[in-house]
DNA sequence: AATTACTTTTCATTTAATTGAACAATCATG
DNA sequence: CATGATTGTTCAATTAAATGAAAAGTAATT
């Protein structure tokens, strides 16, 4: 089955003679009725019914083309939606990232992309689980900590520090904190992922490991954030979303000179042979509105 | 533009994978592999993303397989419509013959093609005019006197032979007719084309012109025979469409050993290709029907 | 954990299609 | 009426595609 055979047929119909059908498609003339004629051969049917410089579409001729010209339209409207697609970044763009990343850089992120590309729809899928990203059709992913997939490209966004917080309302009545250890008469509360059972700070060389009691533990960062920011204790937070000038950013760092997991941060997406438009404009504006949350000076 | 590309590509979106699809359509892996990524390279983008044994349909691959699998619908409806046609002769016929042939002869012709097939629709076009066949799309024609158009294929059916009729009661109250020159003495009903001025006889190597005073002429054989049945007059008719036996068919032959014009009869088709199965039965059936017609003895 | 089975890709060889040139036939023009 | 232009077909030479075999990688089975 030679559907090209089929497009030459189409198109001589449509000029009305072999020789306009091989102009228009800028092949020899002998090409376009060796085609025509293997068609009439494979079919085992004529047609076209030639006359010297005269062309005649049997009925059988007319039947096919019929089917053949609707056929040749939906191929054509295929490769315009893809020419489409290529010129203008479109469709949806799939992004999965740790539920722990701040809603002010995310949300931040996607408005960029549909400011700059209004054609663009975008799904954030925010989960803790591993995402397979070529099976489950998602664009690009935020990953911290090591990578796993070494088929999957990765481009480094910068390293995520936890730290320690406190509200300036409970440190003013609370002990003094001036080591690690002092924790110990803190009510600490716990982002469950960031340890259960103690935290570790480090200190260049120097680490110190302070088991806790575990009184307050929530596997959401946004509400152990909120509890440190109603004055409850002292937590452990990613140092990107407790930045100064934040809506609700009032936290105070505590034990500054200590620092806790120090994550790297990167942008990974699969390796593919062509580089959608939409991913490429997406992978550029997430590298300039992402790396400044990572950076170590902040 | 390679439709079969796209062709292959959409079998391997059905059947979920290169090797399956490579069976299906019986093509060596290789070719199914090579296929698909010239149309990715053609068309610049990444249609399916492959991880081993694995395959996903990428966004833009998902809007080209919508299109393209719409059109390739269409083009296997185009050959089942062909296949159809080649199995079961079907369609319709157009026919053209001359007006002066017998409506008994022509019905009678329509009605075994029909009976027997009745898928066929037929058109029967009676002209005097001359038929370019291939241009007005007409697939057959009988024609009456000399071929002139060689392109086409000629069946010969017989010959039709003109002779002189009258009716019983004319003849029971009119003059002697034994020779053709007593014609001066009766009412002779022309038929235009078979004379306007003079009507001619043979016998043998004999041959005499008898000069006609042109009082009764019409160019509708029918009318002309109607006449003649009504005892008008003495008609020159065609003998098919005086046999013994037909309805309305109680004319007497005159000058029994005389006849006029004898005209070759030939089933006439174009030249084509491929033998539409409609006109491989026309063909057979209408010789069987007509070649009585026109034969010597009747 | 080792082996087998399956998938997809790549490459050298084989096979097939394309094409330029020539030819035959008809139409348009002078 | 002769000539030139155009059409469609055919064929040998050229070009391109297809394919079998091999390789790499992963999943399933023992």
């Amino acid at each position: 089955m030679d559907f090209n055979e089929a497009a030459v047929f189409v198109k001589v119909v449509q000029a009305g003679s072999f020789s306009a059908a091989a102009r228009q498609l800028q092949l020899p003339t002998s090409t376009v009725s060796t085609r025509v004629a293997r068609l009439e051969q494979r079919l085992g049917v004529t047609l076209l019914q030639r006359t010297t410089r005269r062309l005649h579409l049997t009925e059988a001729g007319n039947a096919y083309f019929e089917h053949a010209a609707l056929g040749l339209g939906h191929m054509l409207e295929a490769e315009a939606a893809i020419d489409a697609a290529r010129q203008e970044p479109q469709g949806k763009l799939k992004i999965t990232a740790p539920a722990d990343l701040g809603d002010s850089m995310l949300s931040g992120l996607v408005q960029q992309v549909q400011t700059q590309y209004p054609a663009l729809e975008v799904e954030l899928v925010l989960t803790e689980r591993y995402v397979d990203l070529v099976a489950e059709g998602v664009d690009a992913a935020i990953r911290t900590g090591q990578l796993r997939d070494s088929s999957l490209i990765a481009r480094p966004l910068g390293i995520a520090c936890w730290a320690a917080f406190a509200s300036h309302d409970y440190l003013a009545q609370a002990p003094a904190l001036r080591e690690p250890q002092d924790l110990n008469h803190h009510h600490c509360l716990q982002f469950s992922p960031m340890g259960r059972d103690a935290w570790t700070f480090r200190r260049g060389p120097s680490s110190i490991t302070v088991p806790l009691k575990g009184n307050t533990m929530a596997n959401s960062i946004g509400i152990v954030r909120n509890m440190a920011l109603s004055g409850q204790g002292v937590a452990l937070l990613p140092t990107y979303i407790c930045k100064p000038g934040l809506v609700m950013g009032d936290l105070e760092r505590v034990l500054p000179e200590w620092q806790a997991q120090a994550d790297p941060v990167h942008l990974v997406y699969p390796r593919q042979r062509f580089m959608p438009p939409k991913l490429r404009v997406f992978l550029d504006i997430a590298q300039a509105e992402l790396r400044p949350w990572f950076s170590d000076n902040a």
